[in-house]
DNA sequence: GCGACAG
DNA sequence: ATCTTGTCGC
């Protein structure tokens, strides 16, 4: 596997983790580099509310590509490095996020990741983070934005995108995969361009909102606290 | 200083 | 992210 610096997982505070992050985008690549398709897994985590410091729950769903067969699940639960910090997410799940893919039978050929992805102050979203961690293509795939605005109308129909501009640069788009549905923030995580990562969210999400890798790990993600919580008679 | 702020 | 029920629309 690639090296992980320890302050890319546990940075001391948040200027060391603002550096590390920076270190991380240079370490993305925004270019197509993968090879054969054959499982796409979505990531997501889970936690109780209001409960910034206890336990996440990160689940990883992958499906067979093409076909889109729903394949076994991972998940893993465990106490966050840091409490939730916007700009920060990455640090906060990242860890557990790749604990759970390493539990996966097969490495993913793609991630998708219920985040940010290079739409990011430093342009170090979660599915950056996750993607380079791991070292496997990754696409962010965010239900609201963290920075820059969205250029331009957003047309009414599936397929309609308009870009998402962050301090005059092109970091994403907005994109409509429902008809009278809030647009997802799409962006490039690891190893897959905008573009592409368009093509691939549209092609995964079947007249829903959200790409089913993400709705199958934000049910895993559920179902590993459910456990956890039955798990202990507290 | 003020407002904004993924999950 | 999280708590929570019904209700409205395709």
């Amino acid at each position: 596997m690639i090296d992980r610096p320890d302050h890319w997982l546990a940075p001391p505070d948040l200027k060391a983790a603002s550096v590390a992050q920076r270190e991380i985008a240079e370490a993305a690549e925004t270019v197509d580099r993968f090879g054969t398709v054959a499982t796409i897994a979505g990531v997501d985590t889970s936690m109780k509310w209001r409960d910034s410091r206890g336990p996440i729950h990160a689940a990883a769903a992958p499906i067979a590509w093409p076909g889109m067969v729903v394949l076994p699940a991972a998940s893993i639960s465990t106490i966050p490095p840091i409490p939730y910090v916007p700009g920060y997410l990455g640090f906060r799940e990242a860890p557990a996020i790749v604990a759970a893919v390493e539990r996966l039978e097969r490495r993913p050929d793609l991630l998708v990741v219920d985040g940010q992805g290079r739409p990011h102050p430093r342009r170090c979203g979660s599915a950056v983070h996750v993607g380079v961690l791991l070292d496997i293509p990754s696409i962010g795939c965010a239900k609201t934005i963290l920075c820059g605005q969205v250029e331009g109308e957003l047309g009414p129909n599936v397929g309609d995108r308009a870009p998402l501009v962050d301090r005059g640069e092109r970091v994403g788009y907005a994109l409509r995969t429902r008809p009278k549905t809030a647009p997802v923030y799409i962006g490039s995580g690891h190893r897959v361009s905008l573009d592409s990562a368009v093509d691939w969210i549209l092609n995964l999400t079947e007249g829903r909102r959200l790409p089913l890798p993400i709705r199958l790990a934000h049910d895993a993600a559920n179902d590993a606290r459910r456990d956890y919580e039955s798990a202990r008679a507290d």
